[in-house]
DNA sequence: CAAAAAAGTGAATCAAAATTCACAAAATGA
DNA sequence: TCATTTTGTGAATTTTGATTCACTTTTTTG
């Protein structure tokens, strides 16, 4: 009497549940989270909305999930630069780099991700994010500060001034002027730019 | 047969308009403009919802009053620093410091008025303020750059880069953690730390 | 003061979206 | 294949808030 999915089922409701998440991430990618509405997000995966209920409690869980799932990327991926072999400058350089590159490939997404206002219950998840993120660049910071690489006074708030720079400079992309975006060239140039910024930024050397 | 208002009629309703406006600041300072519902910002105002829209076309025009306003105030500080007789150093360093240091006054509108995504309409002025902004800085760092106390390559970046980091920091303390924030003593220290990690950014030496 | 005009009210209406749920289709187990 | 369970559907319901508008009150004018 007890009904058991066979594999078969079980792998069709896993295609059904990521192509959920996946039309939705890409809603957000294209209007952020105000185009990433129930029905759009359904009827782009091919699906009904009713369905999106059977797998999800309810609109935040599938947004949580989303977020959850691209930062933990971005916050691997900033870890590994943290651990390697390089200087505390040149790391700092390669993390700003690589996180605003890998931003800026979708602007939209990331913003809604990092700033879109939208309910305590994803407000509260992103809090725990951007907490890791500022740790990671934190470990860096700590690191030049200590073998003297670094002259900043309060790491807590290079940190800040950091992850401030490198995550608000995806916003620039979204303005109303759209397609100014650049070229592969001027974005590898505009990357670079932050980076220096960033690090000449914590290189405090004396005077007022 | 022509209805004249008199001027204490004039100035009533002058009045009313302004307790609109300044319950709708108030809403949003305490909630963002989540909280600023035309129920609630009539009823702060002590008039009915119906009477906001004899004052108003519609939502969106109280918020772009109250965005125009505020950031056409922030504009004017930060020009007349752009005009003083400081050295361009000295002048990036006041305008970040008093930047930050006002909106920390009140973060969360300056959150809302800075980042918080209404409506297109909203977004168009915003944009607008944004360009503003950056266009003070923009002199700063122009003036600096020209006479060598600046060495970045692209102004349009380093100003981007700026303003992200003085926009963004305000970010901060709203976090879930509340009250975490910091006395007048810390609140300083803060700033400042913060306008150093600019200037030291637009500092940029040689070197990889 | 009476008529006309404007200001003020707030319940009713409208709109946009999320969520539910009665039902249909498909899968499973006998 | 038939009964049962689960998956899938989408129209109906609910929710939340902006906006309208018929009506009341206050001002102005003559």
């Amino acid at each position: 009497m007890s009904y058991k999915r066979s594999s078969l089922m079980q792998e069709r409701m896993e295609q059904n549940r990521q192509t959920i998440l996946q039309s939705a991430r890409e809603l957000i990618a294209q209007g952020g989270f105000k185009d990433a509405q129930i029905q759009a997000i359904a009827e782009r995966a091919g699906v009904s909305s009713g369905l999106v209920y059977r797998y999800f409690d309810n609109k935040s869980q599938v947004l949580i999930e989303i977020l959850a799932e691209a930062i933990q990327h971005e916050i691997q991926i900033l870890n590994a630069i943290a651990a390697s072999e390089l200087s505390a400058k040149q790391k700092l350089h390669k993390a700003v780099t690589t996180f605003v590159k890998r931003a800026l490939n979708s602007p939209q997404l990331s913003y809604s991700l990092m700033f879109e206002p939208v309910d305590p219950l994803i407000e509260h998840e992103r809090f725990r994010s951007k907490q890791l993120i500022k740790q990671s660049i934190n470990q860096i910071l700590a690191e030049g500060k200590i073998n003297g690489e670094f002259g900043f006074e309060d790491l807590n708030t290079a940190a800040l001034c950091v992850v401030g720079a490198m995550t608000f400079v995806v916003i620039e992309p979204l303005n109303p002027s759209k397609n100014v975006m650049f070229d592969q060239t001027y974005k590898d140039y505009f990357v670079k730019q932050i980076a220096d910024f960033c690090v000449s930024g914590v290189c405090i050397a004396e005077e007022k």
